[in-house]
DNA sequence: TACATTAATGCAACTGAGTTGCAAATGTAG
DNA sequence: CTACATTTGCAACTCAGTTGCATTAATGTA
């Protein structure tokens, strides 16, 4: 579908990625704009933004969903072979720019793969 | 915690995986086991089965739970990080025994990942 | 600038996977 | 067989995400 309009929403969305490289849940974005845009609104200009190839989604370790902005996707394209950290002691949850090799797979269309990784980040780590 | 009892409850869900390598879904199981378990019990049960290493289990593309029987488990070391591959087409999802690499990340310890790999599946490649 | 069109928004109610508390049932050690 | 802790079923709940619909607000056109 895509963005079709420039709506205060979309701004409101877009400066919360502005500054950060790091993903933030959909839900903690609705916390955090509680007083400014309504949940609906929320989740449906993240699907667009998601649409356009401004942001990637994933699920983390219990299905909740997480973006953050693309480097190199388009919205004909998404690069979302790139892997997610998320840590097991605070929670935080990043993209990682190390590159997975995902293995050709006897008679099998390999389209996409979500990989999550896990452990303990480098704050959390001393 | 892992099992005490050889319950009934236990014996018809490890029945469900006796024939098949592929994964099911928890709500699948549910359905599938309706007049015979509540679904409490189900999901208590495959949990502690997955205690066990009897079973393991990952989320799919769209956040819900799925178990497969664990090959190269024991209840004290899960071997996770192979990929399970879901397809788009049909939804089917199985283990694949392809091993893939997650490097070392600087300044991170890895502890665990999770790779879903999506795409078409053998039968739905015609 | 005013207007008509149509997308975007807010709200409330809903969905559905998974969880919790508790009383009743059941497996098992002795 | 009995005692009693573990399991089970049930109902009610949680909570992330969705839907329908009436209202609001961008945008193209004149």
């Amino acid at each position: 579908m895509g963005i079709i309009r420039k709506t205060r929403s979309i701004k409101v969305l877009l400066a919360e990625f502005y500054n950060s490289r790091d993903a933030v849940s959909a839900i903690e974005l609705i916390k955090r704009l509680d007083s400014k845009l309504n949940k609906t609104t929320v989740y449906r200009v993240l699907d667009k933004l998601e649409d356009d190839g401004v942001l990637h989604s994933f699920l983390d370790k219990n299905g909740i969903k997480w973006y953050a902005k693309c480097n190199a996707c388009t919205n004909s394209k998404h690069f979302d072979a790139h892997p997610h950290f998320q840590c097991l002691s605070c929670g935080k949850v990043d993209c990682v720019t190390i590159d997975v090799h995902i293995p050709k797979i006897p008679n099998r269309e390999v389209m996409v793969s979500q990989i999550l990784i896990q452990g303990k980040c480098e704050s959390c780590l001393s």
